[in-house]
DNA sequence: CGAGTTTGACCAGCGC
DNA sequence: GCGCTGGTCAAACTCG
């Protein structure tokens, strides 16, 4: 579309690049697994270049200026990871995606549940792009489908432009959830796995299918040569952060953040709570002793 | 046989 | 207005 590095993320209104702190989780106990993986929020060296605890993330964001990272550390697991959230609401901004209020069923994929007598033509015209929230994961992975719990039904298959890799885009198989997601491959660097989700599952995972990538028991098991994402690709995840992030945002905690001029909003750094996002969303035995 | 994948066609949005 | 591109549909196909 426009940035050719960045065909995927760049597209919308309202893309908001989740900071290193915006991901907090990612670092305070997942620190082995981001060296295994070489998690690197691109946005901030800083963050990226130790395993722990940045005292502050700067980072400025358009929506379209994220370059895929390519260059990696010194260290020997050099990989990255970009993650971004986007918030689309077209023509409303005001309308918050993370309300649990909002029927699925009427976003852009109604029209999955098509009544056959219809024609196509008042189908689309009935129905209109709305966009939801997005997040964008860069992930160094053999396997493009990334296992994240969920189920996915894939619907279709693009060429995109300056891209030597199709795109995929897939639909969760869950007939009440509207959540999609587009897998495709860095063109810069295929061993980088772009995986945008849209949307917010309204069902719980179905379970890290047989042997799955996330032994409970053993969270560190993510070793390079798994070449799986680790279980923080898991949306849910995110939405959990997000969903706390909004409330942070519009709570007493004032996140210092910053608007760019084009309404963009670049989070600088978040406080690290106590427990943080580990202790709400992942459970005790999937974190480090 | 049901669920998932493939793939060509169609449509909307956007830039020129 | 036109062409390009991304996103989706849906029939055909594959697989377990």
């Amino acid at each position: 579309m426009n940035d050719p590095k960045d065909p995927d993320l760049s597209d919308d209104s309202a893309w908001r690049e989740l900071t290193a702190s915006d991901s907090d989780f990612f670092y305070r106990d997942t620190s082995t697994i981001l060296s295994e993986f070489a998690w690197n929020l691109h946005a901030s060296s800083s963050f990226t270049q130790t395993a722990g605890v940045p005292s502050s993330i700067t980072t400025t964001t358009s929506k379209t200026d994220q370059p895929i990272p390519t260059s990696s550390g010194s260290s020997s697991a050099a990989a990255s990871v970009t993650v971004t959230e986007v918030s689309t609401n077209i023509n409303n901004p005001s309308t918050a995606t993370s309300s649990s209020s909002e029927d699925p069923t009427e976003n852009s994929t109604a029209s999955a549940a098509k009544t056959p007598e219809t024609p196509k033509k008042e189908k689309k015209k009935a129905q209109k792009r709305i966009r939801q929230q997005r997040f964008a994961f860069m992930t160094k992975s053999d396997v493009d489908n990334l296992e994240d719990g969920y189920r996915w039904r894939k619907y279709g298959q693009k060429a995109v432009k300056n891209s030597s890799f199709p795109r995929s885009y897939y639909r969760c198989t869950n007939s009440r959830c509207t959540v999609k997601k587009r897998v495709e491959r860095s063109s810069e660097d295929p061993s980088i796995v772009i995986t945008t989700y849209e949307g917010q599952h309204c069902h719980q995972t179905v379970g890290f299918p047989r042997g799955g990538i996330f032994p409970a028991h053993d969270p560190h098991n993510f070793t390079s040569h798994h070449h799986l994402p680790p279980p923080l690709l898991n949306p849910y995840y995110y939405q959990e952060l997000l969903h706390q992030l909004h409330s942070e945002n519009t709570s007493s905690l004032q996140l210092p953040q910053s608007t760019t001029e084009d309404g963009h909003v670049a989070v600088s750094s978040i406080n690290q709570p106590e427990e943080g996002l580990l202790g709400d969303i992942v459970p005790q035995t999937m974190r480090n002793p």
